[in-house]
RNA sequence: GGAGAGAUGGCCGAGCGGCUGAAGGCAACCGCCUGCUAAGCGGUUGUACUCCAAAAGGGUACCGAGGGUUCAAAUCCCUCUCUCUCCGCCA
């Protein structure tokens, strides 16, 4: 959420906000909610503050035992007028909220401007692209030839976009999962297992809704819905709570299934587990106090490059232009890895300084040693790695000709000492 | 699922219809005092919204949440949520 006074003191820096991000929205029309909302807030408030005064002269009159009975039909007339203001104010409120709460957030001024993906710089390059004797072929021929996945039964059980991993594949996620939470840890991340299921208030918190709510899964009978990214979880960790200064950075990895419905994107990647309903990602996730959050997208980048740099996957960094960026985020990079069967880069992770967006909403805040009141803290999110897509570039990138793919040296100890996975 | 107990400020804890944004204590901060430390003395210390060009200063709301009774609710009534204890069931 942005920050109320930022859009009345500085409405033409937030209307090219939103046009930077291609988003149409008419600022004026909230900023004259925003005047009928406090008219009817300050009027509200002087009615009840003139109430008040009688029903404390009342209070006296009475410990005197004097006749109060004509101020107390004043305040019964008062009261109408009040009741009827009240629900004028909170109507407006309501409205002022809710389309606050569809606002995105103001890009950085370091987010170069663009329309779209087209317009996204490429930021650095690292790792050698493998050169093949023979046409690689996609993860998905890879996996159900050496029986790792199964997308036929996936969809008898479910529907489409879902995978069965099976056998070595199964295996493969299992020990990308481990070696990145590992990766993770040792780089100074303390682990979550988080709740998959959350409550319309958490993703609220962090962005997901109301906007988005039909890319979420939702178990209605008990408002509760399937997490999309755990994010979620780790965004609400401290929800409504003030931090002290001292203590902050918050570095946070979470482990999670992620749930996401895909609407309107049928066609899109529509084989293999590129693009599925439900895939497990360790999630990197931060709180910082606002002038090292910046300091720490870059740290954090790092951090998810590491997993593609021991794996040995090329991949490319991209920052996100302001018409490519996602709703809560003010700066992204994405991370693409090479995926040679697809004979392109995929998105493979994605961080982003979401600055005091996510906090306002979660009204997370710390304080400051010495200082008076409390701020809004800064959250980051970034994924290392989102795992099925790891899975797919790993056996893209390290197939043999013999359709065989070797096991890269960084996960032979969570694959028992495996070096390669080869048919039956 | 059954039976109880509870939810008040950073924490502990009083209050059970008006003068209570909330006693008292602890903690923190600022002064004074003091060879140092400790003790002692005095003062300060919640959040959100809103009015004011802004500061100063007003105002409104907040004692788990939502509703109700009343001129007036932390205090009375109803509903809900959460926490704890015991029994049952369960991975």
């Amino acid at each position: 959420m942005l920050d109320a006074k930022l859009l009345r003191e500085n409405p033409e820096a937030v209307k090219e906000a939103f046009r930077n991000r291609n988003q149409n929205i008419d600022v004026d029309a909230i900023l004259a909610i925003d005047v009928e909302r406090r008219k009817y807030i300050t009027e509200l408030e002087l009615k009840k503050s003139a109430k008040n005064k009688l029903s404390e002269e009342i209070g006296k009159l009475k410990r005197d035992k004097k006749d109060a009975a004509e101020l107390m039909a004043k305040v019964t007339a008062m009261n109408v007028e009040i009741a009827a203001l009240e629900t004028q104010a909170a109507e407006a409120g309501a409205n002022f909220n809710e389309a606050m709460l569809v606002l995105p957030n103001i890009p950085d001024k370091s987010v170069p401007k663009g329309k779209d993906e087209k317009d996204n710089p490429e930021i650095k390059k690292s790792g050698e692209v493998p050169v093949f004797s023979f046409k690689p072929r996609p993860h998905w021929e890879l996996g159900e030839t050496l029986g790792m996945m199964d997308f036929e039964r996936a969809v008898k059980i479910s529907e489409s976009r879902f995978v069965i991993l099976k056998k070595y594949g199964a295996m493969l996620s299992r020990a990308l999962i481990n070696f990145m939470a590992n990766t993770a840890v040792g780089r100074g991340y303390t682990e979550f297992y988080p709740p998959f299921l959350v409550k319309g208030k958490s993703m609220t918190a962090s962005g997901q809704l109301p906007k988005f709510a039909e890319q979420a899964y939702k178990c209605a009978e008990d408002d509760l819905y399937l997490i999309p990214t755990s994010e979620v979880p780790l965004t609400n960790m401290h929800r409504d709570e003030t931090i002290d200064e001292a203590a902050l950075p918050f570095k946070y990895t979470g482990y999670s299934a992620c749930f996401r419905r895909e609407a309107g994107t049928y066609g899109k990647d529509m084989k293999g587990m590129i693009r599925v309903h439900q895939f497990d990602k360790v999630e990197l996730f931060k709180f910082t106090a606002p002038e090292n959050s910046f300091n720490e997208l870059e740290s954090m980048l790092l951090d998810a490059e590491e997993i593609l740099k021991l794996l040995k996957l090329p991949y490319r960094v991209i920052q996100l232009c302001t018409g490519d960026m996602g709703f809560a985020s003010a700066k992204t990079y994405d991370i693409e890895v090479c995926m040679p069967g697809l004979n392109c880069y995929k998105e493979i992770s994605s961080c982003s300084n979401c600055t005091d967006f996510q906090a306002r909403r979660a009204n997370i805040k710390f304080k400051r040693k010495g200082g008076k009141g409390a701020e809004f803290v800064h959250t980051l999110n970034g994924s290392a790695l989102a795992v099925g897509r790891t899975l797919a570039a790993v056996m893209e990138n390290y197939q043999t000709d013999t359709g065989d793919v070797v096991v890269p040296e960084a996960l032979r100890p969570y694959m028992n000492g495996m070096e390669k996975i080869t048919r039956g």
